[in-house]
DNA sequence: ACGAAATTCAAACAAACGTTTGATTGATTG
DNA sequence: CAATCAATCAAACGTTTGTTTGAATTTCGT
């Protein structure tokens, strides 16, 4: 047995144990018993528990966003291999919507604990991952900015980071939290039939990118108009 | 002084640390520092750090659940007191939003500590307050639904759902995590300015309500919107 | 098969944690 | 004035935390 099984023992174990009870109230001890491997081990292989949660976010958001940003560079192109060319905008969010959600779903990856994971993260304390973290981000976002500034180029810059950011919090907790909307909705919705709920997401964030801003409601209009 | 105000100071000095440093990351210590009363007042007054969460949550769930009821109850009634009877659908949302992110900035500011506490109870399996919280949302989310099914009767019944719940992680993410969107765009969006981001919180959520529903996008209503 | 390097292990470290205690204060009562 | 009771206080309780240590063990190139 190498060392690289108990370096994945001790993600897998962070992982599930951060998901369910947070990052702060998990001890590496409860971890190390999860893992089933040493205490020192953390700091043997990791250095501290700080660098072991790093990793444990790095090892899946380094192929996501590698996924997402090849979708995204695919719709900056123009040559989309999805057969949804005839609204590049759909083609956008959705590049951006469904690795995510596939993730999640992906019952061999531990993509439910990620995402929960990641949903805590926007709750949790303002630490160094989470700087860290947005950087990983930084690509993605970038391209997508870019995208959403040439196919929506009657919003300002400011609307449209704040768009960004309503299209991320429908994301994000749908992602994180989606098995809510089947207890609340007493088993109708199904979140497991993933690529509907991809349909269904992309659907909803597109309309509201594109929702009407303007006509004297534009608070930024408003803004320049009194200035 | 009565005791009045060491339990408020406690209440408030709860609220901000567990702002900046997280629930689990917050000792009784620094809480107790923070209020400038002894430390082992929180046992006296609360029983447990446990209690003292719950006590903080409490005080400002009760309002904000009883404010958007009343809303959400005059958009119901028909007789709104809003100037925006023009368009329904933005009252209700707005009942809904509104309240929130008011609260968010309340002057008092704790509602920043209470926003984190909120998102953190969508990423909590086994919370113990879960259920009991959810059950203080049920008469809102029932309202809600009834406004919504009357207002968008094109759509079924579980699409009408699953747009609620991506319409709630919109609005949870942004009263939640909205300093993200300041630091990500560079000073360039301003979360404290309340009524604007209602607005467009507000537009956001109404144009994904109001999107098409079906398999894709009907290009030809892409097309109007952006007209 | 041997020695060096990599890894695991049990045990201990100081610091910080939530909680409890018992004495002490300062009003409020009869 | 004396008795009462809620409230505050400093100090200590036993646990648990992240981290370190040094020896035991396994792995691997030669």
């Amino acid at each position: 047995m190498s060392s690289k099984d108990t370096v994945t023992s001790l993600l897998d174990a962070s992982e599930r144990l951060f998901a369910h009870h947070g990052i702060a109230a998990t001890s590496l001890r409860a971890i190390t018993v999860e893992a089933e491997v040493n205490l020192a081990s953390v700091h043997y292989h990791f250095g501290s528990k700080d660098a072991l949660v790093s990793a444990v976010f790095a090892r899946r958001l380094e192929p996501l966003n590698r996924e997402r940003l090849k979708l995204l560079r695919e719709c900056e192109s123009g040559d989309s291999v999805t057969g949804e060319a005839d609204d590049p905008l759909v083609a956008a969010v959705r590049a951006l919507v469904g690795p995510t959600l596939r993730l999640r779903h992906d019952p061999n990856r531990g993509g439910e604990a990620f995402m929960r994971l990641m949903g805590r993260l926007f709750s949790e304390p303002e630490s160094a991952h989470k700087l860290a973290i947005i950087e990983q981000f930084r690509e993605v976002n970038e391209s997508f900015t870019r995208i959403l500034s040439r196919l929506l180029p009657r919003l300002s810059e400011q609307e449209l980071e704040w768009r960004k950011h309503f299209a991320i919090g429908a994301m994000a907790h749908t992602a994180s939290a989606s098995d809510i909307v089947a207890l609340a909705s007493g088993g109708l919705c199904d979140p497991s039939d993933v690529e509907a709920t991809i349909t269904r997401l992309t659907g909803f964030i597109v309309g509201g990118l594109r929702a009407p801003s303007g006509k004297g409601v534009d608070p930024a209009l408003a803004a320049v108009a009194e200035a």
